[in-house]
DNA sequence: CAGCATGAAATGATTTATCATCAAAATAGT
DNA sequence: ACTATTTTGATGATAAATCATTTCATGCTG
């Protein structure tokens, strides 16, 4: 079995940096959403349950679309959704009328538990050989990086 | 500016691994493609010009599908729109007549210079910071955990 | 060689995600 | 106090991606 790692060995380390990371982010996020699938949720509606959860209760649309790092259109619908479901509630922020404050149902609550449960297990099979130190490494090089992308979405 | 590095750090490292990198990757292909919307080419279609370019020319829809990382009939599609801006050639290969190779036109290869170059300078910028030996280990990692994802995705 | 399974590309339906725009509410500036 | 600007969430239009199904060519097996 090939995959792309093995390919584009020729080009310069750095031109292929962003190729396979980007690769390999894909079939990651692929992979694991087809693995929490049976959760009962499809793909990435249970993302803003996770950062809801990991985050506490009480933010505002715009704060959990930054968390989960999407357009604040695209939460509407999965809030929607997740609502329709009775997983999340939405409250109007009573300081102020125009904003929405997010929170989890107890049937929210429970689906997290079994979401973070599942994920953990699929994550710590995918990461069994690779140490701390490297994962954190990988985790610190990324982050200072991401300055970077911040200030050129910034400048659009 | 805060971002999500800085927070979800109470979590342990192997459970916010999969979190922080997925918010990365998200962020990392957003800023990327909106860079590169300046060459014309819009969002994913430059994907397959790039790996068509890089592997050779003559590969199979099938073949470019798995480089690119995508499912086959979204390729079929992203093909359409190439090959309608006469940057792609699709030919039926004779020896397999259910088969079609691709080529890129002479238009193409102008095409993916272009691209290259904006894309070579865009994440040099991002990647400023970064040693060779801190991103050949964080490809290395991730070459070891892209197995696992290989061996999931097979076991649907 | 006939018939059936397999495999490659294409097509339809559906889900995510974005951008542009809108309505309602809040804030700023005069 | 009053208009003008900004901000929050919602909606419409559209692009990408996937899965399920279809079409047609190939391969295999009895």
């Amino acid at each position: 079995m090939i995959n792309h790692f093995m390919l584009l060995k020729d080009l310069p380390l750095r031109d292929r940096f962003g190729l396979q990371f980007s690769l390999f982010a894909r079939q990651w996020r692929r992979v694991i959403y087809k693995r929490l699938e049976v959760s009962g949720l499809t793909d990435a509606t249970w993302s803003p349950l996770v950062h809801l959860a990991a985050h506490g209760d009480g933010v505002t649309q715009k704060e959990l679309a930054a968390l989960v790092g999407i357009d604040g259109s695209t939460l509407v619908r999965l809030l929607d959704i997740l609502a329709g479901k009775d997983l999340i509630e939405r409250r109007t922020d009573e300081t102020d009328r125009r904003a929405k404050k997010i929170y989890l149902t107890e049937k929210g609550r429970t689906a997290v538990r079994d979401i973070r449960i599942e994920l953990n297990r699929t994550e710590s099979e995918f990461l069994a050989g690779i140490s701390d130190q490297e994962l954190a490494l990988v985790l610190d090089v990324l982050a200072r990086i991401a300055p970077h992308l911040d200030q050129a979405e910034r400048a659009l």
